[in-house]
DNA sequence: TTTGTATATATGTAGTACATATTTATAAAC
DNA sequence: GTTTATAAATATGTACTACATATATACAAA
């Protein structure tokens, strides 16, 4: 048989709701709202687009949803300020997203890790120097491997919020089931967290009290190098 | 008067849907569904909860915005494989976010550019280096800003491609609007792209055909330096 | 000035009816 | 026997109505 030729697209099947979001879309994106103003009543909107308030809600449903409007009885929708990171954190689900997707996650926290010498000398403080400095000490008298991850993370997550970037920080909260998911079940990943640590995060935080962004930055690499065996 | 204890909650106060919500939520996380599974139909779920189709189909309606389920006429719904930065595009709008969010992002864009050597060293093809040549080559004879500017994007966008991972890929795509906003708005975020690129870039290359990750970071830093003073 | 009460109003929930698309079964045609 | 038509069944999609609920507003009472 002939095959059908690839750019034959299937005929736009856009229910009634999806052509309201894109309208609705298309009004908020061209009226340059800003946060705290008010929409139209669902009633009006209904009226004005001609097609039922339910069809209208479940529209409006999808913009709450993502976090665009909110809505409180008797005070209509306002515009609000999405949660960039909500949205994504609500779908972080290693039982959901497929392997692929996952190991370019694993990658993309190694690749911000790496990044982030800078920020890191920018924002230090004696005090998180200070309280890396115990994590370290508790991480050399670890005497087994539970110990060991606990203190790994514990270093890291101090790292994150020593760069001063809420996002960032967040970002990697929501990434670190996606990280444990890959060490476990992925096949050449090996997990050495317990072999490279406790020399490596000394390394590191010396390197922070006393080197440069480039010397951080490389040593991290070094810290995270096998991982990189994907 | 005596101040309220911060300690005060305001009271839960989550509607009909919201529950449904959550209930639904429990379910699937709890019931360990994969991607193509199916889900008890509206009436069904309606009749187990003892609340209304309207509102089931409402808190459906959620999951379908996030990605996570997927419904056919006539074939119920099934679970999905969601996007993940997919909802995260629908509110990156400049317009919607506060500043200091945005600054975060922009300064996330830093980070991942500054780390990104070793997959880019792991990845390279000969191809890829020709097609980076004749855009540095592009740079080199530019003559205006605006041609700067296109091909600083260009050297950019090939060089997250090179990387080999869409999902950082497509991250930087996203952010690449952010990056405008924040070169334009910002006050005390000089734009250097016209200034430095058309030595930095060239470095850049040749690192990237003869040198070291390390030495192809440091040199990235150089050329994103002057973004630093946010 | 505060507190209570009534009223209007916009969203939230329920229920019914029907539209629409897709599957399944069955019959007809070659 | 394989394909093509046709019909019935089914689950989601849309519309409409009615009422519940919370909140703003106005006004009265303390």
């Amino acid at each position: 048989m002939k095959p059908l030729s690839v750019k034959l697209k299937p005929i736009e099947n856009l229910t009634q709701v999806d052509k309201i979001e894109l309208t609705l879309q298309e009004y908020l994106r061209s009226g340059n709202f800003m946060p705290g103003d008010s929409i139209p009543k669902e009633l009006e909107l209904a009226d004005a687009l001609g097609v039922s308030r339910t069809a209208i809600r479940e529209a409006l449903s999808r913009f709450k949803t993502l976090g665009i409007i909110e809505s409180r009885k008797n005070r209509g929708m306002v515009i609000s300020t999405p949660d960039i990171l909500g949205n994504m954190e609500r779908v972080l689900n290693p039982q959901l997203l497929d392997d692929e997707t996952m190991r370019e996650i694993f990658e993309l926290r190694l690749v911000i890790e790496m990044g982030l010498g800078d920020l890191l000398f920018k924002r230090k403080t004696d005090a998180a120097l200070a309280k890396l400095e115990t994590i370290v000490e508790k991480c050399e008298k670890a005497t087994n491997k539970v110990e060991y991850i606990k203190n790994d993370a514990e270093f890291h997550a101090v790292l994150y919020k020593l760069s001063g970037n809420k996002t960032i920080q967040r970002f990697q909260k929501m990434l670190l089931p996606i990280f444990e998911y890959i060490l476990k079940r992925m096949p050449g990943v090996a997990d050495t967290r317990e072999t490279t640590n406790y020399t490596s995060h000394r390394a590191l935080l010396e390197i922070l009290k006393n080197g440069t962004p480039e010397e951080f930055n490389g040593q991290m690499r070094d810290h995270l190098r096998n991982y990189f065996t994907i």
